[in-house]
DNA sequence: GAGTGAATTGACCGGCGAGTCAATTCGCTG
DNA sequence: CAGCGAATTGACTCGCCGGTCAATTCACTC
């Protein structure tokens, strides 16, 4: 019974904050983060203002936990992609499809963490994004690929910091253009291109 | 006189109108758009608000007169490199550097630039930029050398419109590692890793 | 169906910042 | 230096939106 009871309380609560995220997702992605109300998610999510702060301290607080939420699937999905794969280039292939494929299927959450990532740069130094560790996680997981290659003898010896960051981003812009331009390319076809250029650029 | 006279006014206007550019580039730049009062370009202009709205309409305006100016005159200074080299390989990589080079020397007009681009996904359909001529011109440059270096036999064959996009984004990403982590090396080094890596890849 | 506490509501507050405009200063001319 | 038009100012307005909280509804119990 009292068991029973909490249940319901925390399944009510589960609801709503669900709810709610997924309907800050939408007003996110269509309006980008300052331009969009607290109102307007809340209408989106069928309740009224006041609801929304029972459940998030504050609009800031929800587009984190937005993110988050995201983020923590996305690399999860990445992380386990990677592990199965043997080789090096396996490896960076498992990460640039399984991110293509996932932003992909949740533009919402592409549109957020896309316009976020490209608001570090703007920020003053005394203010660090709240998931600094995320990204770090991350990064390091690409440059823990490219340092086995290297070690292994499958890739010539590059700045893996470096290296690493500009994969990230080779992928982050392929995303960009089937969400920006409703490129509907099949995403394996974005992934060979990238993989292609990554290994063998473009020369002869 | 006359012609005296005018350029006088002219002169005045230019002076005023530049002196609210330059101000308004180091403010965005600090705060990016969102957050950034016409209040305080004013300030660090030494004018009084009331002066900003007589050399420009609203505070869009003078974002995207502060930004054109920079994309401008980055555009005319690559295109006059590209066209001075010869091969596909010597003009892609005028273009990376050119790029890289002016964006290190001017970094607010880059933090604007690059979240001005960053915001472009959000955006809803019926709002398209101001000055989405200036990229396609941007994109149609690169996709020329492509186009070039394919047809002399430099390069394989690859989709040019696509391989144009993901050589821009890499040329971005590389200056915002220069930009946002005070990334002190060389332009010449991260130009070299760049290159190397469009034209050669990494693997073996 | 009365009683009770928890969940929800939405009118309201306060601050902020874009944009305005009447008042003031500036610079020139005769 | 008086007079005049142009340039500049900054106090003010006005709408917007994040956040609050007294009032109301809901759900459950006895």
């Amino acid at each position: 019974m009292a068991l029973l009871g909490k249940s319901k309380k925390e399944v009510l609560l589960e609801f709503r904050t669900s709810e709610i995220l997924e309907a800050a997702r939408q007003v996110f992605a269509k309006h980008g983060y300052p331009a969009a109300t607290v109102d307007e998610i809340a209408d989106t999510a069928g309740v009224a203002k006041g609801t929304v702060y029972l459940y998030f301290p504050s609009k800031r607080d929800l587009f984190l936990a937005t993110l988050r939420e995201g983020v923590e699937e996305l690399h999860s999905d990445v992380k386990r992609r990677i592990d199965q794969a043997e080789t090096a280039a396996a490896k960076i292939r498992a990460f640039v499809e399984v991110r293509l494929d996932y932003c992909d299927r949740n533009r919402d959450f592409f549109r957020i963490y896309y316009t976020e990532i490209s608001s570090l740069p703007v920020r003053s130094a005394g203010e660090r994004p709240a998931f600094q560790d995320l990204y770090d996680e991350q990064a390091r997981l690409l440059e823990n690929i490219l340092e086995l290659g290297i070690l292994r003898g499958e890739m010539r010896p590059c700045k893996v910091r470096t290296t690493a960051r500009l994969i990230y981003d080779l992928t982050r812009s392929a995303i960009a253009q089937h969400v920006l331009e409703g490129d509907r390319n099949q995403v394996a076809e974005s992934t060979n291109l990238i993989c292609d250029l990554i290994w063998r650029g473009i020369g002869c």
